[in-house]
RNA sequence: GGUAUCGUGGCCGAGUGGCUAGGCAGAGGUCUGCAAAACCUCCCACAGCGGUUCGACUCCGCUCGAUACCUCCA
């Protein structure tokens, strides 16, 4: 049940059978993030996507080396800043050294992802960290040919690529409709083609952010550090490259073609792309100026937001969809998430007092099989979670003594929530600590409360409850007494 | 304009040529001092129009609509 992983490869628009160039090794490189600013619900979706990646990977025995970057240097604002790039921009603005500023929002971007549960991947290599690998890369493409410079900048040859190659073989699109159907843009007169993209920029004298090359005194192209930090920790082939959607064209197109020319043949075997949320349909993102900032979502500070939403409720609200599916984000269905997801973790503590019996109703073996089944047809977390509810309606029919359970099969279920819920879902519950004192004082009221309901002074148990109520304690009564959360 | 993807019930969101997705919300019931929880039952669906087929929500075509990328974006 774990060997037939079919994971979809956006290089051939279907759904393969994986099976990994050196196993039982995997190498995994995803395009992380650009810090420049607070991370947003955006940020969260490949980092949990690929985390479920990651540990499902794991899970099935592989032995994963994870890289992800963090883009400090390279990203032009637009062509017309003729090379100031954005983190230098915002540098200037707040009066800070951009290294300060990388620095804070990769600080950020880090705290919010422990919180989500993300799991750190084994390598998180900055940028500006491999300058000089950047240029080794330059050079090794205008060897071959395919770049030339031009007062300072070199820029890869798309043209004469396509000649020889096919450029445009991912994202599915035709070099000569791109060349005439893009629209033209200003400052492009160094370029021979302006399908051109940059490998190195030469800085202005106001671009602060800046390296020596052989070229001039600058900094990387866009697409050129993923192709760079790939091949140095994973090699000139690797099998899988994960990202957004958005970084299909022109950046993953891009990056295939300098890693064909440098290093001598393609480099990735697995393309995989995480789809959009969307925001009243429409993609949530910085250029449209709608996102959410995760902070934002977990203090409730932001008018579209009914409520605080707790760091598992985003991720079980994003794993309940399918990675390349689009998701739309909207309170109500944020909410719904946090019911359900509270569902499913209660029933991991009612499971804990289940008693078994001597017959067996339950049909917990297939449940492992479909759980299975669900992951290995491309990660498909919906229908995952959706066999566990099956779970948690057999729980609650085994706690109300509707349905039996053996004990073999009751120790299956609880193997198959560590497993699914805990370790490949990466679900936690969030109940926060109880210090001594407030346990201490929840007992005493409690017991008031039932010495009451046992003299049917109702006015005073309901009164109790309700002023609990106020202060977010929810009271219930079950057979076995009382009961309290927050 | 080009390329790609999609259009499922009140909301989110799976899936399949014939058989229940699931969660949330709603209705009724069991239980309960009441409430909550839990369990049971029910409700609402596959954008439209053609075609293929014994049969299509699922395949094909067209129409309408939506989104993403083509400029940085997860």
């Amino acid at each position: 049940m774990k060997n037939k992983l079919l994971i979809y490869n956006t290089l051939s628009r279907t759904k393969e059978t994986f099976e990994p160039i050196n196993p039982p090794f995997v190498g995994m490189y995803v395009c992380g993030p650009t810090v420049y600013g607070d991370p947003h619900l955006g940020h969260a979706r490949p980092a949990i996507t690929f985390d479920l990646v990651f540990r499902y990977l794991k899970h099935l025995g592989f032995r994963v080396r994870y890289v992800r970057n963090i883009t400090d240097v390279g990203h032009l604002e637009n062509d017309q800043d003729e090379g100031e790039d954005k983190i230098a921009k915002k540098a200037r603005l707040e009066q800070l050294e951009p290294m300060e500023i990388a620095q804070y929002y990769s600080d950020r971007y880090f705290q919010f992802m422990e919180a989500l549960n993300v799991e750190r991947p084994s390598i998180e290599p900055r940028a500006s960290g491999h300058i000089i690998e950047q240029i080794q890369m330059i050079r090794d493409i205008l060897d071959a040919g395919f770049a030339y410079e031009m007062n300072g900048s070199v820029y890869f040859d798309v043209v004469k690529y396509n000649e020889n190659f096919h450029y445009g073989k991912l994202s599915g699109r035709v070099l000569d409709d791109l060349i005439t159907n893009t629209r033209t843009l200003e400052g492009q007169d160094e370029k021979r083609n302006f399908v051109d993209f940059a490998l190195w920029k030469k800085a202005q004298p106001e671009h602060i952010m800046r390296w020596p090359s052989p070229w001039s005194d600058g900094f990387p192209g866009w697409h050129l550090e993923c192709s760079t930090m790939s091949k140095k920790y994973l090699g000139d082939h690797f099998d899988i490259h994960g990202g957004g959607l958005d970084l299909l064209f022109p950046h993953h197109e891009s990056e295939i073609a300098q890693s064909r020319i440098a290093n001598g043949s393609d480099a990735v075997k697995y393309w995989v792309h995480n789809n959009m949320i969307t925001i009243n349909g429409q993609k949530m993102g910085k250029s449209l100026n709608n996102f959410i900032t995760l902070d934002e979502f977990f203090t409730g500070k932001n008018p579209a937001l009914a409520q605080a939403y707790s760091p598992m409720t985003i991720r079980f609200f994003i794993l309940q969809a399918q990675y390349r599916s689009t998701l739309d984000f909207s309170n109500e269905a944020l909410q719904a998430a946090e019911k359900g997801l509270k569902k499913l973790l209660s029933s991991y503590e009612t499971l804990g007092k289940l008693v078994p019996s001597v017959t067996n109703h339950s049909v917990v073996q297939s449940l492992e099989k479909s759980c299975y089944d669900a992951m290995n047809d491309d990660f498909n977390s919906p229908i995952l979670i959706a066999n566990l509810f099956e779970g948690v309606r057999i729980i609650n029919s085994v706690n109300d003594g509707k349905e039996m359970i053996n004990a073999a099969d009751l120790e299956l279920l609880k193997a198959l929530y560590k497993t699914f819920v805990f370790e490949i879902l990466g679900l936690k519950d969030e109940k926060q600590e109880q210090d001594s004192l407030v346990g201490g004082l929840m007992t005493t009221i409690l017991s008031i409360r039932q010495r009451a309901k046992e003299n049917k002074d109702f006015a005073t148990s309901d009164e109790i409850r309700n002023a609990l109520q106020e202060l977010k304690i929810t009271v219930k009564d079950t057979k076995d007494g009382p009961v309290w959360s927050t």
